[in-house]
Formats: C-alpha cells, structure tokens, sequence
DNA sequence: AAAAACCGTTCGCAACGGACGAACATTTAT
DNA sequence: ATAAATGTTCGTCCGTTGCGAACGGTTTTT
C-alpha cells in the first residue's frame, strides 16, 4: 500500500547509504564484517568504503572504519539552519529550571518527531530519547501538537505512511479518534500525552507556530506521580504555551 | 604528487556526496540549480535526490531540497563514541572560566584539525572557528601539539598531503623549521601559536596522550594585548598541560 | 614451525545500472 | 493567454559497477 510513487533511485548510492548506517550502529567495522552483515561482496564494499573514505565521511583507524567527524560538521550548519535553534535553546532551559522536569523540543520531518533538544530540570526523568531521535507522531504530545495544526490531508498522509502503533493500552490507535483528539488540542492550544507511549510517563505539549506553520513543538515530561491534579491539567499547560509564545516572538527576528 | 594510491571509488557515490557538499553550502536548492552548479543533467540530480530523499539524508520543503536532520543523530552517535567528550566538556569549561578565555579541544583527522567542542570565558575572542571545522595542522597551536606526539613518518605524510602554507608572517613554512619547534614542544610539554594563523591571536596549547597516542589538544586563545609576558609564557601554560592531564587521567575510566 | 584461517586489496569480466537528453507535466511569471 | 522555468518521466546506449577469484600479508591454530 505504498503512497510513495516510487521515482527512480541509484543503488550503488543505497549500498554506501547501508553501509552508513551500519557503521552507525556498529562502532568500527572491517571491509569483510560489512560485506557479511550487508551481502555484498568483498570487493564491492572495498570500493566504496575507498569512495566514502576520500571524501572523509568515514575513517580508517588501525583496520578499523568508523564515521567521521565530519558529521558535527553538518550537523552544526543544518542547526545554524533552524534559525529558532538559540531561541529554543534559551527558553528551554527556563523552563526546564522552572519545571524542575524534562524539556524537549522537537520538529517534524518525514512524518516524524525529531528530538532537536533537550535540557533537564533537578528532577527530570531520564528517558532513553537523545537529540536527532525519532519518534511517531501520534503517541507523543509533541507529535499531537504538531499534526494538530497540520491540513487533515497532511495527516492523512502521516496516518498511511507510518501507521497507529498500539503502545499501551492509551495509545491512540484509531483515526477517528486521533482527529477528535487534534480538534480538542486546537481549541485548548496545548497537547496531553495520558502514558500514550510509555507506562507511567506523562508530558504536557505546546505547538511553536509561526507565519501559520508549525514549525515545532516543545514538552515537559515527568513521571505520572508528579503529573497530577491541578499540576497536570493547569500550571504545566500553562507554562508550556507561554514558552511556546515566547519562542513564536523571538522568532520573529531572524 | 599525490601520495595517494587511489583504489577504485564509486563515481555514482561521489555525485551524491558532491551534492550533499552542496547542500552544505548553500541553503535550500532546487533540482535546476544543483544539475546546474554541478554540471550534471537534471534527470541524473534527479534520482539522486530521490535516493537521498528516501533515506532521509536530505528534505523536500515547499521545491527546495535541504540536508535533513539525519545529521543531528549521526553527529550524536559519533560524538558518543569519543569517549572523552564528557570528560573533555567538564574541564574545557573549568578552563574557560579560570581564564577568562576562549578554550577548544580539538582531535586529529585526515592530517586536519578537527574542532570538537569550544566554550568561551567572559572575555574570549570571537573566532570564526565552530564545532566540525577542519584547520592545518602547523599553523595552530593545537595542531603543533598534536604532531608533536605522531611519528616523524606521520608528519612527513601530513606536510606531503596539505603542505606549509602561510597565513602570517609568523607561519612555519618549511620541514625544518617544523621539526625543530615540534622538538621544542616535546621538551616543554605544550605549544604557542605565536599569531601563526592569525595577525593578533595567540594560543597556548596542550597535548592529551592516553596510552601512548594523541588523542587530541587543548588550547587557550585571546588577544596578543592579553597574551604576553608571564601570563603568555608562563601561567597559561601551567593551566592548560594541568587540563590536559585531568582529561588524561579521567579518560582513563572508559 | 608449519599450516590453516583470515583479512584487505587488486583485477578481469559480463551485465545491468546509470547518466544523458529530449519530451512531457506542472507551476510561476509576464 | 503566453512564455519561461522547473520538476518529472523515459528510452537508449555506454561504461561503470558488482561479482568472484586470486594474491600477499598478517595472525591464529594445531
């Protein structure tokens, strides 16, 4: 059922492409390690380890190849790219100070979370979740606040491409209840995450839009303990949206 | 001259990198412009960025393709792996703050400096210099450090594949006078930047050995105005091999 | 110490993949 | 409405690329 229309694509690109990722993975690796775990021969994966080696996005130390560094290198400028970054940066650490929990932002690409920063309060949790991790949209309250302000078609899309996984037993996995869900966060402006993905963790979520885009969104997240009460459902939304309009009109600026 | 042996490389691999470096470059190109820039025919860009586009390494955003925040989670996962990096932060910033200047750490690769992370004291230079940026080797003080601690057959393979250019008329430009100052650094245990690299800016650095390899330098940067005398010759860098040996000492635990 | 195993590297060869360019959509500008 | 520019598709032909086997070099096994 692939929506994708499938344009033509170069494979010895996709074979180097394989091999990155598994080096991601796999710290350190020699040519025949790769060509076992991959299923290409010897010599094809000496070549293009040679090609990737030449344009130092993999290095070669005592028999072992590995990434590069260069990847901070691009990192850095796709950061400096994200004008909001310093922005986000700033405000969350407010409010991980603040909250005493976990702040997150995150933007969406591919139809997917990405985890762009994260700062923890004195008593934030420590989830397993890093900067450029990705995440399904519908059992987070990031994703929520995001496809919430996204066209339904747009959602639609997202629904296709990767599914409603079922998490735990509050995890939204039908459409019609996900559309009711986005309609209830557009009239409230913020988004709950009631242990959607993980047992016992709650987070509060505010969409970042700007020129009518959502360009992100931001959470706090901490364990159902904390997440109560008047705490869960007043002061946490309230102090998300608030950092969310603070980063919305610093924003401005770039 | 090119001392390198050049095994065979995948063409088709280098046009999608070669895009890639594009991308780096200029922010947000569209099929046309990159065929163009590139000097291949638009169907060619074309399956490339369908390929890249499918592994997520570059974004589609309204016509114009972007490199993706894939790089974010690579950059992750390498920095991961260098061990040091925590250790190398903690103490950097202690240095920052004890001087009052600009502190860097940076490694070796490819004969290149790498810069991998900086934090500035409250009176640190503003260098142009960020996270990933590569530098020659003999012109800094950080590169000098380093190879300082390499083979001499290393240096020699460094100096044949990016030479001795100069940027000031302080620059080491030639093998002799090379070897004789990385002699000096072995004697003393850290190396000046003498405004080598640039008219007015002096660096102090120093060497991090663990088990018998560099892995890497640590340096102090400022303004000559400030980088004279005792400070200059003396205090700076007694602070910066103690650095160097904390991180030394912490590393080892890994 | 010999032998076996393993690794990286090189190379010839056949075949299929990929770069090209033209033509077709599709959007934007005039 | 016309024109210009951009993205997309596709047939074709050449050349690249992936394979497999073989070669040195190093390490491990017996």
């Amino acid at each position: 059922m692939g929506t994708t229309s499938t344009s033509r694509t170069v494979d010895a690109v996709q074979i180097s492409l394989n091999i990155i990722e598994f080096l991601q993975e796999r710290d350190g690796a020699g040519i025949t390690e790769i060509a076992e775990a991959l299923e290409y021969s010897k010599g094809t994966v000496h070549s293009h380890m040679a090609t990737l080696a030449e344009n130092e996005y993999v290095v070669k130390h005592d028999g072992l190849y590995r990434l590069s560094l260069r990847y901070l290198e691009l990192a850095e400028t796709v950061k400096d790219r994200l004008q909001i970054y310093d922005v986000v940066r700033e405000e969350l650490d407010e409010l991980a100070a603040d909250s005493g929990e976990l702040a997150q932002f995150a933007t969406e690409e591919h139809g997917r979370a990405v985890y762009i920063y994260k700062t923890g309060g004195e008593k934030a949790v420590q989830t397993a979740s890093s900067v450029g991790d990705r995440e399904y949209l519908h059992c987070i309250s990031l994703g929520k606040a995001m496809m919430a302000h996204m066209d339904d078609d747009r959602v639609e899309e997202i629904i296709e491409q990767h599914g409603l996984a079922e998490f735990t037993s509050s995890t939204i996995t039908t459409r019609e209840e996900l559309f009711a869900e986005l309609e209830t966060i557009r009239e409230q402006g913020y988004a709950f995450d009631r242990e959607e993905k993980i047992e016992g963790l709650r987070c509060v979520a505010a969409p970042v839009v700007t020129k009518g885009e959502v360009v992100g969104a931001l959470s706090v997240s901490g364990p159902a303990s904390r997440f109560e009460g008047e705490v869960y459902e007043e002061e946490l939304p309230e102090m998300v949206t608030r950092s969310a309009n603070v980063i919305e009109i610093n924003s401005q600026f770039s």
